[in-house]
DNA sequence: CTATTTAAATGGAACGTTCCAATGAAATCC
DNA sequence: GGATTTCATTGGAACGTTCCATTTAAATAG
């Protein structure tokens, strides 16, 4: 008598089989759909599944063909909104391709992503989506090449690594909001947070850099100061740019965590951001948008490059002999209140 | 000639067995550590391993001896700071135990919900972290009570599932800021966001209730808003407040993205928080520190739950036949300036 | 020196699927 | 009506592990 199956022994399709009066073999056409049978036979089958609380087993027939249908997403830093927004977008696609998504954090330390990608590896997962930890070597990858996995790298680019890619414009941002921030009038501007062995810093700042030479702009060393592209980061290092003698008027930051951390730092020196200095950011996270005074920044679409990159991937996953492709996502200016192009506007017309 | 595999025909345990000239039961051994195996011969392996490029299926173990060593996370909205970092409590647990985390994102619907879930099962998932999506029913957990699987039930309590819970003291939690209020000479207050359908605002709302009673306030209905737990949702249901006749002096929400968005919606009206009028949080996520004003709120440390989540269900996990069990994470209150205590500290030493 | 214990290594049957080749039954052809 | 094609179904050999029972070799005991 089928009834349903108590807590232990997990039925199998064999239980199925028996209990409908087929074949294994039926019972697993029925599942993947694949050979021709009589629909009524289906659909007895199918009311047997159910009856006895049947549970496909993955692994077992991964044994066998090999489609886990797995993705594995490994994040430097989940605590940051950024990459809070990536993962849904990534989430998204995937859930809709009909995967699922391990998710590691590696807290930047190289070890755990090591750990990460071995354990996802173990797996089965048929590909990876890699946001870097900060000292990741090439070496680190070398596996994906070797087993010719799906390995995608994602917002911090590896240079030499053969791997996708998806990252956002940065050079261009940041000379966007850089050339911004001079045609308000500003000269003095100062870059301030992330650390200069980061790839995506050296971006940034290089587009800034290029922006402030193409109008004439000099800019003072003493201006260029790294910091943990945290909110405590970013609040350390506008303090220490407060306290200089010389104070820029402007700040371009890494990204819109530090930025808000600078903006904190300012407010405790009593200076009222968007008025008495301009503070700009990088992301568009949707913290941006909901600060005080709403921060000014460079939209590069969190969500949408995790989506991209999801997309991307599955797409190698499905042609594994296909080249590794690059998305450059765009990069567009967002001016809000913390640049002060609105008071300025404001004053112009009165 | 051994050489590390090439692109395809990934490498076996018994491949390692017939290069390193053993049988694959003692390659089996060195794996899993468990049998008497000569240290050199052990050594022996582990190099050929090592030299041929070896990766672990563990799928294939899990076939034998089911012992996945993979934990499903389900989140019903991860682009809420809160479920962020209660997800980075349970996958650095998580890490430490050698497991690896399923990430989903429900984003509020059942339906996703019960697809992940799911298919988390079929990846032979060890257990599973539910944050519940909206209208939750209990028959959409009974395959855990019918498989005996591991479950733990996580932020909202869903009555009746007879898993384990892990939750913060909403109505201590609630009933305590509300009674800072009144302490502070509030006794118009309202209570805003959330919707009356999930528990964790029934509870919340309750703590309130309770504690504008016991001081022996009158709770006026009109003051009672719902929204969707949302930065737009805050800013909705408190511009609707502020537009009332009678304005309250102080605003208790639902969590702190709700009042985040309730004092962008006070700026708007040129009300300076803190001063014009309070406003207190429920969660202390890491933006409420640094939003400006710094919110008062109540911490219930997410990071915190999502460790307890996880030290739970591995508890379970490794021992199925223990009861279900329950910690409901303490709440305190986090005075910043929002509530306007500052000031009224300072006016009364002035 | 034989008998016993211990240590190290091994063969082979599972585990729950898929998929190929084979079989049987029904339908179509000439 | 026999030959062929199509449709449904089936047995059994994989897949990469683990683990039990067994064998072989070495060490110890009497």
């Amino acid at each position: 008598m089928p009834q349903p199956q108590g807590s232990k022994g997990k039925v199998t399709i064999v239980e199925i089989a028996d209990a409908a009066g087929v074949s294994k073999s039926t019972v697993s056409l029925v599942l993947t759909g694949r050979g021709a049978v009589k629909p009524e036979t289906r659909q007895h089958v199918l009311q047997t599944m159910n009856r006895l609380g049947y549970v496909y087993n993955r692994g077992a027939a991964n044994l066998r063909n090999a489609q886990s249908r797995i993705v594995g997403l490994v994040l430097n830093d989940l605590s940051n909104p950024f990459f809070a927004e990536f993962a849904i977008g990534v989430e998204k696609v995937l859930q809709m391709a009909g995967y699922v998504a391990f998710m590691a954090n590696t807290a930047e330390s190289v070890v755990r992503q090591d750990q990460m990608m071995r354990m996802m590896r173990e797996h089965g997962a048929s590909g990876i989506i890699l946001c870097p930890a900060l000292d990741t070597r090439l070496e680190h990858l070398d596996w994906a090449k070797a087993a010719g996995a799906a390995l995608l790298v994602a917002i911090r680019r590896l240079p030499g690594a053969g791997a996708s890619l998806v990252v956002p414009e940065n050079h261009l941002g940041a000379s966007r909001v850089t050339r911004h921030l001079i045609n308000l009038g500003h000269e003095r501007i100062a870059f301030l947070g992330g650390m200069h062995s980061m790839v995506v810093r050296q971006e940034r700042h290089g587009g800034f850099l290029a922006a402030m030479d193409a109008s004439g702009c000099s800019f003072d060393p003493a201006l260029n100061l790294e910091s943990m592209p945290t909110r405590d980061g970013g609040f350390g290092a506008m303090s220490a740019v407060l306290s200089l003698a010389d104070r820029p008027t402007a700040v371009v930051c890494y990204n819109d965590v530090t930025a808000i951390g600078a903006m904190l730092a300012a407010a405790r020196h009593s200076l009222v951001v968007g008025r008495d200095i301009a503070i700009v950011g990088f992301d568009d996270t949707s913290e941006a948008r909901h600060v005080s005074p709403a921060l000014t920044t460079v939209a590069v679409h969190p969500v949408g490059l995790g989506e991209r990159a999801a997309a991307l991937l599955l797409k190698q996953i499905n042609d594994p002999a296909a080249e590794p492709e690059s998305f450059i996502g765009p990069a567009h200016l967002v001016i809000r209140e913390s640049c002060g192009a609105y008071q300025r506007a404001l004053a112009a017309a009165g």
